[in-house]
DNA sequence: CGCTCTCTTGAAGAATATCAACGTGAGTGG
DNA sequence: CCACTCACGTTGATATTCTTCAAGAGAGCG
């Protein structure tokens, strides 16, 4: 079983269109962001993707390197008999594939119709080798992942489903905020039911019902089944922290 | 709530005093190794720890980096009410307190005796400045380590209790094998049940009934409450992995 | 040798999963 | 453009796993 690093490491690109709230946390990485964005588009190669369409398959020779420019990705691992964890979720401005195994260690595929550049892992390892600092970048990015995955397996380990779909909510309404740089009281929900819930350790029955009793306590509205207002940001986060209100 | 990268970078120290069974994966990083080991030993200052002691809290100011020589750590974060999540546990060799935060976003904590060596954070700084070669190393550490936070989301989130336990018996099982560089059958668990329970998000009485059915079931034996010796390695993998017999 | 703390085991309870049925809305084709 | 359809989402009833609470056993230490 090998050992399988840094699927997605996350920057963002200045102005990008995010159109999708994401969900993690965000590496605003200037050095990147200039330069690589500006040989990605020259060396890349543009690729579409429709739903549920894999960008790469655990198990395959890891060769190529992407940044999600359009869309939105999930990121999982599938246990033998099935079960499934999304162990992230990616959207525009995202790195993804970027490994020093030989092989990717998840799946990624599609949520929406998504659109993403990739090149040949040489050239990304080209390209770093002639910039230095962007090994730094690399490394920062890599950071800001690894104390995301901590907080997840807060979530995962000790929280309640009420504290996980709270946890979640916020953090996709932060990243809203990071991207647009102001305050928001909504969000969008490109994912499924079902890959919520395999994001949270949940079923997708638990986190409907977990909606539902978020949306009762006046926390928040379902606008439509894919985007959320937030209405009390405060009751949401001290249910997502776990001061529990009876 | 700040994003708080890299608490534990792990890498092994050629013939290094391991007496206990590690459980996070070992990157073999000879660069570092050679040259941070010799200038950590002249630069640094030595600090033990005896059980329950401190290395350092969330929240506290990230001015040192320390290095594990002896002993054994945990590293967690608390939840307002008291829940604990155990994030990952720390044996000889592995780095801590690296971070690019202004603050430590976690608690490590001595489980035994233990011996460290710190140093400020300027100087390691300084160091890393001066040896381009190690940024690499510290990046190709914090990709191992996200690759252990993946595999372990998917443990809190998606395996049953007896998975998760046999999951983490197989991986301390292995990080002994790679220290003593041979097949092993038996392994220490240098942490309390509480401490496991809070690594595998169960209760310690959970951890304790799970004890009990893989040693029903043939898979362990207990030579003390601290020593395990495992007797069917290939059942074990398979529990851990879910191929679940009934 | 006894004390205390941890660990183990048992019984009852709670949270979430599972199974099942019913809505609903987005997309499609008429 | 509307209606149909099917996948997705919601809600309800029951089952299961794990937790909680409680008590007893074992191990380490003064």
């Amino acid at each position: 079983m090998p050992y399988s690093p840094t699927g997605a490491l996350t920057t963002l690109p200045a102005g990008h269109p995010c159109e999708d709230c994401p969900v993690r946390p965000i590496t605003i990485c200037r050095s990147l962001e200039a330069r690589t964005l500006a040989d990605m588009r020259r060396m890349g190669n543009m690729q579409r993707l429709q739903p549920d369409q894999p960008v790469l398959h655990e198990g395959d020779p890891a060769k190529r390197v992407f940044m999600l420019t359009l869309g939105a990705l999930k990121i999982y691992t599938l246990l033998g008999d099935g079960r499934r964890q999304v162990t992230g979720f990616m959207f525009p401005g995202d790195f993804l594939g970027i490994t020093r195994d030989e092989e990717y260690a998840f799946t990624i595929e599609a949520l929406r119709p998504s659109e993403l550049w990739w090149f040949s892992r040489e050239a990304f390892d080209r390209f770093v080798e002639a910039n230095p600092s962007v090994e730094r970048e690399l490394y920062k990015m890599a950071a800001h992942e690894l104390a995301a995955a901590q907080q997840q397996m807060v979530l995962l380990g000790r929280k309640t489903a009420a504290e996980r779909v709270a946890s979640f909510f916020l953090n996709l309404l932060q990243r809203g905020e990071r991207v647009s740089g102001r305050t928001e009281t909504r969000f969008n929900l490109p994912m499924s039911r079902l890959d919520m819930a395999d994001y949270l350790g949940l079923t997708k029955e638990t986190v409907s019902r977990m909606l539902a009793e978020l949306r009762d306590r006046r926390l928040i509205r379902l606008e439509t089944q894919s985007r959320v207002e937030v209405l009390d940001r405060a009751g949401l986060a001290d249910m997502a922290e776990g001061h529990r209100a009876a």
